[in-house]
DNA sequence: TTGTAGGCGTTATCAG
DNA sequence: CTGATAACGCCTACAA
């Protein structure tokens, strides 16, 4: 048959096949195939001849041939929900590192960029196509019940968010421990009035349950706790508003660097000063924000131990078979003091 | 043939085929097929029975066996240093995002966070294995030399950095314009020495003609440019100490907004007033260190467009076959006035 | 040690 | 519109 010019460039040239490797060594494509997945008896001669065949034709090993026969792909799927999200990027970072060193290939993929459940549901069903052998979960829009079709196939680990969920494992930081921390160390510098910049759980998985936990330790503390409505992480003149509002507040609670640092943007350009006159705590402690040179007081979380502990988590549970049931691991952060708290002034 | 408990775990109790789903539909496996892959005709009802019983099943296509017959993935390799920095992690967002949008699935490998070709060479095999029909190589460390034997198999894109090499088609940013841009800003407002933290070639592929850029720009103004030796961007005491040592220094450009940074914590901790005493500017321009609240004049790079044009520019390769002679794509940058140059004290 | 044959899950081709 | 059947590239008994 005829292949028309574009199907010609789409395969390269035809791509050699072990087939072609054993014709020109002369031998069997058995003996190729037997040099390449390094199993089975083959003289060093031949084994030589074959190596040779191979690198003139420039042949490289089919790995979707060979996992339609091996049933494996030695592959582990990754969703999360931005890349460019320091949290994710770090995330996958940490896995894919992690998931090299135990021989597994690490594929992602993401939600597209909208917000858009349907969409992230698209993205899970694509890395099932591609049989993966595992499934990590990081995002923190998704909601149990989505996922629980996809756990029940595909052995997955929910990692980087607090999973109320029994039905799966998951790898997480300790949200609680975090706000907490937070909500401790403004109550011991002696603020008595402090705001809490809140999302809902429709908004995020991870940050409701953070500042809940905030304002749960300060009125525990016998610290009034002022809420104020999140609203995305681009409304922090309203969030300023509302705070100035009360001006018997002497401290904000961000419910992540990121929200903390457009706060503090907020804050400078209508001439706040911070601390004196306000607080700022944030939480993560991932990527640049982290950095001196703002030295924003924060939680921060154990990112590469995430990343590590969720493919650790996930492969054993490939080795364990379908009846390793669910386990949660929960990781410590530490508390990062920065120069953005303060006692209260007055 | 028996299977062993563990092996039955690995492919999640036999994962349902196409045949699996015929029986159960009472159809043949082609009428499956022709649903499934949406070609052909079926008739409503049938069509009906079959993706009811492939519910009932939970069957999902098997990308690896179509993609066999098929001879096409629609699946895009890209390859970059580390995904947690945050010019790899939009530059792949952006990736994710355009390919989506033209139908092609899109799958990572990073080189194992080391410090070593070779693992980056063993990840872009990798890649080749899985069959990706086209490659986008964003490194600053891969030589062109590595890359060619890979680009000669499969249509590769060289994104985001300055590719000298005429063989491939390539993205980025004129490194020469941005450098040259930053060099007049620091002229302009007057300065007549400048130190320019430099790095070699070896070091990386990008930054290099960048500072290279940078020196050339101020010496065509008349502005003396002072080496400072760059050596990693942890070494920040030591370019201080060189600055500090000539005192008619009254600004440093740094090769990127991160050495910026980490040039103005030292500078911070020393007590050198920014702008007063020393202007810095940065590079890059893109994610968090790009706030407002540190201020820093930097040169932007358009990270999105550089990932745009990347995949638009490997699928017109696929496309267009072969003989599609290399192209480059060069992409212009924006200056970002920060507070942090001003002219100089004296 | 090497070769032969069969099958993995899917699509494409060609009859019915 | 539907059903056989032959690939696709590789691995794996089993036979030589």
């Amino acid at each position: 048959m005829e292949r028309s010019p574009s199907q010609l460039a789409l395969t390269s040239a035809r791509r050699p096949t072990i087939i072609d490797v054993a014709r020109r060594a002369e031998v069997s494509k058995s003996v190729v195939s037997r040099v390449f997945s390094e199993r089975g008896k083959v003289s060093a001669q031949t084994r030589q001849r074959v190596l040779d065949a191979a690198a003139e034709l420039g042949y490289v090993v089919n790995a979707m041939a060979r996992a339609m026969v091996a049933h494996r792909t030695y592959t582990l799927g990754v969703f999360v929900r931005d890349v460019a999200t320091p949290f994710y990027g770090h995330l996958l970072s940490a896995m894919q590192e992690r998931a090299d060193t135990l021989g597994y290939r690490v594929v992602t993929a993401t939600g597209s960029g909208r917000f858009a459940v349907e969409d992230e549901l698209r993205a899970l069903e694509t890395l099932v196509m591609m049989r993966v052998e595992g499934l990590v979960i990081g995002s923190g829009l998704l909601p149990a019940a989505q996922i629980l079709p996809f756990a029940e196939r595909v052995p997955t680990v929910v990692a980087g968010r607090p999973e109320t969920e029994e039905n799966f494992t998951s790898v997480y930081c300790d949200e609680r421990e975090g706000g907490a921390a937070l909500a401790d160390h403004l109550a011991d510098l002696g603020h008595r009035y402090v705001a809490v910049i809140t999302l809902r759980k429709s908004e995020s998985l991870t940050l409701a349950p953070r500042t809940a936990a905030m304002v749960q330790e300060l009125r525990r503390r016998g610290v009034e706790a002022v809420r104020v409505i999140g609203r995305g992480v681009d409304a922090a003149d309203r969030w300023v508003d509302q705070i100035l509002e009360r001006p018997e507040v002497t401290a904000v609670m961000a419910p992540s660097d990121r929200y903390a640092v457009r706060l503090l943007e907020e804050l400078q350009r209508r001439g706040v000063d911070v601390p004196a006159r306000l607080s700022v705590t944030g939480y993560d402690g991932i990527g640049e924000l982290a950095t001196p040179l703002i030295g924003l007081t924060h939680w921060r979380q154990p990112i590469d131990a995430i990343g590590r502990s969720a493919v650790d988590a996930l492969v054993a549970l490939l080795d364990s078979g379908p009846p390793g049931r669910p386990k949660r691991h929960v990781l410590s952060g530490t508390l990062v003091l920065g120069r953005s708290t303060a006692p209260p002034c007055r």
